[in-house]
DNA sequence: CCAATTTTGGACTGAACAGTCCAAAAATAC
DNA sequence: GTATTTTTGGACTGTTCAGTCCAAAATTGG
């Protein structure tokens, strides 16, 4: 056989992500992203392809490490409801930096629309991958007694899923504290009012 | 004294800014704007100076062409909580082209996050001019009794538009009729049960 | 009708870009 | 140790880009 790679490619293209991330699409020179891979020219084009392959696939290791995210908020000892607290209210723990960058899957919906079939099959993945856990928390919710039983759990999943978007983008556009706060605390008392 | 600007100062800007919206800041190359824009490239580097001022002038003219859009949603004859409902429920009347170009604000935060204090400055004015037409109609709904009076304004509507940008998002990255309206829906109704 | 001033458009420039090529190095199998 | 295969990195290429330059055309004031 003949010599093996030097790098990880999984290494690789999270770095790749990071670059795509901060970034976005077209800011993201192949040279920096290179650097930040820490691998060849060769390698990068022998191994991905091209530049736009590499974002799909940078994207894609987004989803996997990302996409449950929200997953990750529960914590042993939280009601339902505190968990779905945290999925709106999570900004406060957020450093301004990691609030400007936003989330890649936005980003690469605002960049990229519908134009590009391979993106937007993506956030279409995440978004139901993020609803489909949202809507698992409102179930425990409705059945520890939290909320209403009346209300339809995937509508509120969809509800809540839009409101963690736009207040992403209100932070990412520079947002105060104060303002995401009250925000994430009336949505989820406007939740809880409902019957 | 000499000879006058063949072109519209305001009809350029306005073309230029159709091109950034669905383009984007990058995609949209000097080329494609003049051509858009109808005029020359020397015209456009001495009315505007460089493709990232006119990009700037451009988002200008959306703010003052589009930020008080949702102004025009009020319509005589409408209760105020109706008015709010079609806030969050107008993607229903558009095409989906208009969908995928999405909001050119969150589109330019989205692409430069903080980093441009001038698109930081607009996009925080939008926000105002939208949130200031939000909360006169939650102010509206409260004097009519269609909403309760102990909900603070300023909150409820920084929620509204929070969840608003959320459903352009959404709307952008392709979610059907129906999942925007389920969750237009579900925000208009746990407005109404918060008391 | 002429002088002054400005617009205009096409040619040009230098830089940056994504992507290719190729020779040398490295690692395995035998 | 040698043949084979693959990686590697740097040089290279053609294109595209934003922005500049300049000469000709056009318009107004007198």
């Amino acid at each position: 056989m003949a010599r093996p790679k030097e790098f990880d490619r999984d290494t690789a293209l999270s770095s790749a992500m990071g670059v795509f991330w901060r970034r976005g699409y077209e800011a993201a020179s192949t040279d920096e992203l290179l650097s930040a891979m820490r691998i060849g020219r060769q390698s990068m084009y022998d191994t991905f392809g091209d530049k736009h392959k590499l974002f799909v696939d940078s994207l894609r290791c987004y989803h996997e490490t990302n996409g449950g995210a929200l997953g990750r908020f529960a914590v042993d000892g939280m009601t339902p409801m505190e968990v779905i607290g945290r999925f709106l209210g999570h900004f406060a723990d957020q450093t301004v930096e990691e609030r400007q960058y936003g989330c890649m899957g936005i980003n690469a919906t605002t960049t990229f629309g519908q134009s590009n079939p391979d993106v937007t099959a993506l956030a279409r993945r995440t978004a139901e991958t993020s609803e489909a856990i949202i809507e698992r928390q409102v179930r425990a919710a409705q059945e520890q007694g939290e909320l209403a039983a009346t209300i339809d759990p995937r509508q509120a999943a969809e509800f809540l899923y839009a409101t963690l978007q736009g207040l992403t983008v209100r932070a990412q556009a520079g947002a105060s504290d104060d303002e995401l706060r009250r925000a994430a605390d009336f949505a989820m008392r406007a939740l809880k009012a409902m019957s």
